[in-house]
DNA sequence: AGTAATGTGAGAATTGATTATCATTTCTTC
DNA sequence: GAAGAAATGATAATCAATTCTCACATTACT
């Protein structure tokens, strides 16, 4: 039927893959899967979920739990960061920098491994739509 | 059949309530409900669910997001604080104390109205079982 | 080309968390 | 101590996320 089929192998994975190492921030898998579907590319909910499973099994994907409700995932091979969790439109930031102090928060006798850091509050987006709605600046 | 039933109205939720405050970290309706049965008292999880649901509407109780999966509640009279969550035995721990910078990672256009903090790693316990596991400490 | 191996999409099935239902019990108030 | 309101516990129903199934398409290999 489509005749644009040069290479199909795990095509649609490789399409998964690119699309989550060009985001923003973490995706779920159905944020993903909307995003394709958006852009025109046909792509399984399966499918995705599939491509995520292996990308952590392979090692070039993280899944990132704490982002309110849901696992979502990024590419491995980002240099620590944080993220910002929009309230309004739920979407996950990447943001750059860490913070001090965190060591002395520690109680006795437990061991530190690693921390999550996230801001909550309203992304650019989000914020302008919002003023536009009430005060109906253009 | 049990006669030291002298007030039992709100009873129940009372007990949820009460075991909820005095944990030493935030608990989902499950973990507070197998605390409860664990000792000996007899609370339906629906109960919990009920009790937990009615301390959110009365301002009592705050939800807590961001710890693993599922929600945890806890008592909104705390301090602000932030979280230490045993990758062990999965519990969540009240730490004390705060962190600096988090105001410089928030991106141009961006509106904090919050943050969490959550540290990772193995709490005293679950160390020390692990320790004398391998080398037989006691 | 011929065949085995793998990938894919749609939807069914499963899972875990939460909520709703309902018969029973407990309070409260007369 | 009788009547109605509220609470309780067991379990069914719901809901969202994730996994499974399977018929079919695409590749890889020969």
């Amino acid at each position: 039927m489509q005749r644009a089929n040069q290479q199909q192998r795990a095509k649609q994975q490789l399409t998964v893959l690119r699309a989550l190492s060009e985001a923003d921030g973490p995706l779920s898998a159905r944020e993903l899967w909307s995003r394709l579907s958006g852009s025109g590319e046909s792509v399984g909910l399966a499918t995705v979920y599939r491509a995520l499973q292996r990308g952590v099994e392979e090692g070039t994907l993280e899944s990132v739990e704490g982002l309110g409700r849901g696992v979502r995932y990024e590419p491995k091979d980002r240099e620590h960061h944080h993220h910002f969790l929009c309230s309004t439109c739920d979407h996950a930031f990447d943001l750059f920098g860490c913070v001090e102090g965190l060591d002395s928060l520690v109680p006795d006798g437990f061991q530190m491994t690693g921390h999550e850091v996230v801001l909550l509050g309203t992304c650019d987006a989000c914020g302008n739509a919002a003023s536009h709605q009430h005060q109906g600046g253009r």
